[in-house]
DNA sequence: GCAATGACGCTCT
DNA sequence: CAGAGCGCCATTG
């Protein structure tokens, strides 16, 4: 398990320029690393990162803004812990995207600001 | 090599 | 707003 990391050093280089304070879902990190729809793959390559990674997986949730991993979970606590630790504010289990979402140069997509 | 599973997303009910 | 169904791809048994 060390070869064909393309695809999840790809995915991997994405959540790193991802800004702090701020999220991104699995479809915006798989769509920047060249792999659109393809949202699985990056929840996958999450699950397989080691524990001396230097990617902030903390950052990535899913499309309501929701952590996907089990609440009662201790990663699940941790990533909550660490996002309101960088001013990432939730609402009801979930994060303010209109707020937080990641916003990479060129991804305006015509929204008017919410 | 086939079958089942999984840190997801979108649409319909 | 919540729940269920279908799709997409890679890893594991």
């Amino acid at each position: 398990m060390k070869e064909r990391e393309t695809r999840r050093g790809r995915i991997y280089a994405v959540i790193r320029r991802i800004p702090r304070g701020r999220v991104a879902t699995y479809g915006q990190v798989a769509l920047f690393a060249g792999l659109p729809g393809q949202a699985r793959l990056v929840g996958y390559a999450l699950a397989a990162l080691d524990v001396d990674s230097d990617v902030p997986w903390h950052r990535v949730v899913n499309a309501r803004g929701a952590i996907s991993l089990p609440p009662q979970g201790h990663s699940a606590r941790m990533q909550r812990a660490r996002l309101e630790a960088e001013g990432v504010v939730f609402e009801s289990d979930r994060v303010v995207l209109a707020r937080h979402r990641w916003r990479p140069r060129g991804s305006s997509r015509g929204i008017s600001g919410r």
